[in-house]
DNA sequence: AGATTTTGATTAAGCGCTTAATTTTTGGAT
DNA sequence: ATCCAAAAATTAAGCGCTTAATCAAAATCT
């Protein structure tokens, strides 16, 4: 920035507040100078360095991005690099960058607080554990998180897809398509998303005048080997179901494999519906039916609520946003009905 | 760290000097001072503030990371998620944080180009084009860059997957079935690993004593619908092959999607082999034998030689590293047999 | 013509940290 | 007691940018 005022005869200041189109100062510029700044600073190709920027004005025009820990489960869910897609791809058309940050699973909480730096002028997290020490820490450093599918929480900026929706409208497909001994493959345990599916589930049962059995909802944790291994106990019983809801798109494979294995046909002798419908969906065979989170619409959301927010745009206290869902219907349950 | 000093009454350089465990300097601080000052950082719970650290030091301690458009192919392909977490577990280790930084293709080279700046120390190109301006821009500015599955080229640390060793063990394994007819599903023009990996293919069959036919190579773009389409093709021809190499996971998908359409069995008519052994293998029916290209292995090996590099630990002229290949056998192609 | 506003700038301080240069204190050796 | 080196610090400058405070000249008004 010297070297340019130096060039064009002017000070140091001059030149800072021609090259960011500065807006509230005192200090003005003449249109000749003006121009002469832009030229030279073309000329030199000078590039701006953010860190003294940064360090200048308090804010790095950065978000910080946290995933949970990927070797835990779902290593190869399509849904972080959705979530990541959709946070990148906003963030970049208001001018921020993405920092990763993945903390692995052993460092859960507290080590993962540590990261957190003044390198980011806010945060998004995904699925973030209830109550987890990153929040009151970015509470104390005074950087705002967004978090996507995380519990009810006081303070951060909320993401969250209507689970409940999900839930219903799943079951009410199968119900439309027929079936009335309906199991639900759980989601993991102390994630957001697992109860208000299973509640969606229970109340489009009860809905449909059906009594839910116990049995029917089985434990899962969104990985496919235990998709599996759930179904077959399933499968095994008396008088087993003739379709089952699975909490994402993995265990319904992992169902799908159970089903197969055990020598029954999808649909034909149990259906099976997905959820979030990733492109993963699309790849099992059958291909699954599956309610659909939007999840880049998701990460999207997040870095828009978290930006506003930042740029202190509307102060608005509508500080939660819930995406809703839809239902893709393709072989996995047969049926060509209805769309919800 | 002023704070720090006023309380423990000592000066801020001697606090800054402590705190980073500071090597060659001239200051020197006692062992009694050492110690409260570190008591009183963690009381005063004193977070470093990196943009200043950095502004002072000229290192961010950051890694670009900076994947091709991922609209434009394999927007599902786990491949950059794979590099991703390899990048981000190697950077993590040594200290660094990772930036995101997605090219979108319009903004092919150019518009990336300008997206580099100060913020990071060093960039993970992965798979960028060959002579995309990038490279130049970071000369310029004096940021190393690794290039991943890149063109040969000068200039960057270059980390790539042995992909003619690839192809070639690839084919013989087809050979060593008793295939003849074998057909290769191209990858993408213009990308570094297509060639090599065809010069495999080709080789393994001039080793064989098998004449190549022209009609044999289809082209192929990593995706699955180009895999599916050029498939047929081949198989409509009048003496169809018995065995198809694909130049990725997701053709090959395509693959056994159009041989099933064609009512073909996999592996009874047709062989299909993938490349990248991403468990995107593991999800088709049949499973997919496939070339495994350790992607991980890439992302962390590119990091830490960046990081290397910028450490100036040993200026080693071997930019240059090339990571073996194996082959993991599933059902895809039938035959137990051989390891290679 | 003088007072006042507007326009176009300059100066200076500071963001929080690093690091070289310099100074003071301490503890032997003589 | 005195000198000297080693130990333990302090001072000061600077990284590149932002922004408030200040100022001078030109344009406008009365």
């Amino acid at each position: 920035m010297s070297d340019i005022a130096k060039r064009v005869g002017t000070s140091v200041a001059a030149v800072s507040v021609t090259l960011n189109g500065a807006k509230s100062t005192t200090l003005r510029v003449s249109d000749d100078t003006r121009k002469r700044i832009f030229e030279v600073a073309e000329e030199l190709r000078y590039k701006r360095n953010p860190m003294a920027g940064a360090l200048a004005t308090g804010r790095t025009q950065v978000l910080g991005l946290m995933l949970p820990s990927q070797d835990a489960y779902a290593a190869h869910d399509p849904f972080y690099s959705l979530v990541t897609t959709g946070v990148t791809a906003c963030a970049s058309t208001h001018g921020y960058n993405v920092m990763l940050y993945s903390a692995t699973s052993e460092e859960e909480g507290d080590r993962a607080a540590s990261m957190i730096d003044k390198r980011v002028d806010g945060l998004v997290l995904v699925s973030p554990p209830k109550g987890t020490p990153i929040f009151a820490e970015c509470q104390r450093q005074g950087i705002p998180v967004a978090s996507i599918l995380g519990e009810p929480e006081e303070g951060p900026l909320q993401i969250r897809s209507d689970d409940y929706q999900g839930g219903l409208i799943a079951t009410r497909y199968l119900v439309s398509l027929g079936h009335r001994r309906i199991a639900h493959l759980k989601g993991r345990e102390h994630i957001a998303t697992t109860q208000p599916r299973l509640q969606g589930y229970l109340d489009a049962l009860k809905e449909a005048g059906i009594a839910p059995e116990s049995e029917w909802v089985v434990p899962g944790d969104f990985n496919r080997e235990t998709g599996r291994e759930s179904t077959v106990q399933l499968l095994r019983r008396a008088n087993r179901p003739t379709a089952i809801f699975a909490a994402n798109d993995l265990s319904a494979h992992g169902a799908l494999e159970a089903i197969r294995d055990e020598g029954l046909k999808v649909p034909g002798d149990v259906a099976v519906l997905g959820y979030d419908d990733t492109w993963y969906a699309t790849v099992t065979r059958p291909a699954l039916t599956s309610v659909r989170m939007h999840i880049e619409e998701l990460g999207r959301r997040a870095a828009d609520l978290l930006i506003r927010h930042l740029e202190g745009e509307a102060p608005t206290r509508d500080t939660e946003i819930i995406v809703p869902v839809s239902l893709t219907i393709r072989e996995s349950c047969g049926g060509k009905a209805i769309s919800m």
